[in-house]
DNA sequence: GCTTGAGCTGGAGTGCGCTCCAACTCGTAA
DNA sequence: TTACGAGTTGGAGCGCACTCCAGCTCAAGC
């Protein structure tokens, strides 16, 4: 697959993949007979779970952390389902917060709505 | 209130508050005879609140923009409310996104689990 | 009275995560 | 065969949201 086509079904750019690969969050994929980049199809699956962990907020360094340990295979198993658990905890609380705030803006929502009418009525006074 | 009181009940640094004055995301406060800022108690909730928006991903223009329309008092109810029910949305499908997320840790760290035991069993055959 | 420390201003600097650029090489289609 | 578009590299630049700094004033405690 070339870059372009990866950056089209990935939804990074063609600059984006290149700094991937550079500070070791993709690997290097292997190189056509002209010295491009061709990626195998499982680089898309992996994108994608990128995508996610910086979704749900954790940071370059932490993914970088997690695709090297992944490219030293099964010797690091523990350690990538601590990150994960750890991870797991992170997104848990910022779920409450996200909760949280949603009832909040569902009230001030409301609240709004009352303050809106009471202007009307004043309106309709004048 | 002190701007260094403020700072630290708030969590924001002394820096922070004067930037975010700066900007138009607090009010400017009243001075005291030096010169010095001298805060009302309702700023605390107010920064409270911007907390909340800046961690549920509202971006700085945005929270700047609702903290304009707040001076204007109630001209702007209606486009107030929008705001916050726009980002209300916002959070709704960053909420969905987390739990799919969350769901994904639960089966990888159960993955790896798996993982780990299969090692170990291979390690005592050695 | 003098030192210390908190506060002031305007502006420069920082770290993150990309994003863009110049200058080059290829492969393909007209 | 030549022009074009896609790809390559190393490195510079950018936008966001702060964060820090120099050089100053002032109030209060010793």
């Amino acid at each position: 697959m070339k870059i372009s086509e990866v950056a089209a079904r990935s939804g990074l750019s063609v600059d984006t993949l290149r700094f991937y690969e550079k500070i070791g969050l993709i690997d290097p994929p292997a190189r056509d007979d002209g010295g491009r980049r061709d990626y195998g199809e499982e680089v898309i699956g992996w994108i994608g779970f990128l995508d996610q962990l910086n979704a749900t907020g954790m940071k370059q360094a932490n993914r970088v952390r997690y695709a090297r340990l992944r490219q030293q295979g099964a010797a690091t198993y523990a350690e990538r389902r601590e990150m994960l658990e750890a991870h797991r905890e992170v997104i848990r609380a910022r779920l409450r917060e996200m909760q949280e705030t949603l009832a909040l803006m569902d009230r001030k929502v409301a609240h709004y709505r009352d303050l809106e009418q009471e202007t009307a009525k004043e309106q309709a006074h004048v």
